[in-house]
DNA sequence: AAATTTACTGAACAATGTGTTGATTTTTCA
DNA sequence: TGAAAAATCAACACATTGTTCAGTAAATTT
């Protein structure tokens, strides 16, 4: 993909960063196209050059964050992840790394869709190594959504635990160390 | 609370069916008043008589669903469940039960805002036995996620597989019966 | 550095949806 | 049956939408 124009990019940058910041305060049906422009400074009709409405623009953001976490996943082509302590770990580093959109997307301002992405865009990435498919579908699925239920509960108490910390509660589930998990 | 008018309940339970069929169809941003009231052949004051918006119905519609889930799973006052394989097999006949309105809210096409409510209300209803409270706290986080993601999945795929065999997978992923669960 | 291409602006526009009103009709329920 | 409540209908001022077009500013190319 060629590089866009220098002012394309930043039209988009505010347009994101002002729709993030309304999200925070309203759900995303009460942000009208014309007071996100205000916010973002920008001509409405500039909106309507690249953008369908305002969820359009909420997609290619949600499709550019998980282009970027697979970048930073950096996975060899091919090659599969496993729910390893290490592999949480950079999960949380990357959430907090991309707080501002987290913050939003993943907790109650959010939105599901987003969350689906994110759960296909994992189950692809971490598969089981069992033989028994079906039930490894299901244990993969069950084992994203508790886990991206914790990343929610952090990024809404304001991350206060560690990484570190949160990375070994995580992993204790999953791997069922319950007396680790206990102590 | 006192019976309701006829009219009243007549006019809430068509609005209430509308909004499912068109939300099965297109998310909630794009539903106007206006074409909701025109498929529920109800007049559009009438709805502004009853509801703030649409996103008002859906909320209202919401708590609902919990109220009648919380006299379904008829808990005595006080006391707690666990997540036993019976309680999660109420849980997944409730879910068929309802699954107009489950199928549109937890899949999706739903609203991330329920999905809170709903792990709030279980997360109140099924605690721990341990005495570390704060992983206690993360720990069932983790379980009802992981068990609501379960739950999409059987919903999104059509519910085929039968509620016995749901409440079995579930229940040996929770109590980590790993043995049972690779069979 | 000049020329060319491209993006943004501002203003206007018709079209559509919103939320409310008041008078009238219909339905409920006691 | 008669009083009360709810739904209807039409109308309204208002806001947002999505598009257009001529003019301006900025980026890229040569």
């Amino acid at each position: 993909m060629v590089k866009q124009d220098r002012r394309i990019r930043k039209t988009k940058a505010v347009l994101k960063s002002a729709l993030l910041s309304l999200m925070a305060k309203k759900n995303i049906n009460h942000i009208t196209v014309k007071e996100l422009c205000e916010k973002a400074d920008i001509n409405r009709g500039t909106f309507y050059l690249h953008y369908k409405d305002t969820l359009d623009l909420l997609e290619q953001i949600e499709d550019e964050i998980l282009q970027n976490l697979s970048d930073y996943l950096a996975i060899p082509e091919g090659e599969i992840l496993s729910l390893s302590e290490d592999n949480i770990r950079d999960i949380f580093q990357f959430v907090r790394d991309n707080s501002d959109f987290c913050q939003v997307m993943l907790t109650e301002k959010g939105e599901i869709g987003f969350v689906r992405k994110l759960v296909d865009f994992l189950s692809h990435r971490f598969t089981a190594y069992c033989e028994n498919i079906k039930v490894a579908e299901h244990y993969y699925c069950f084992m994203i959504h508790g886990f991206l239920g914790i990343i929610g509960d952090w990024l809404s108490s304001g991350m206060t635990e560690t990484i570190d910390n949160m990375a070994k509660i995580c992993y204790n589930i999953i791997s069922n160390k319950q007396k680790e998990l206990l102590i």
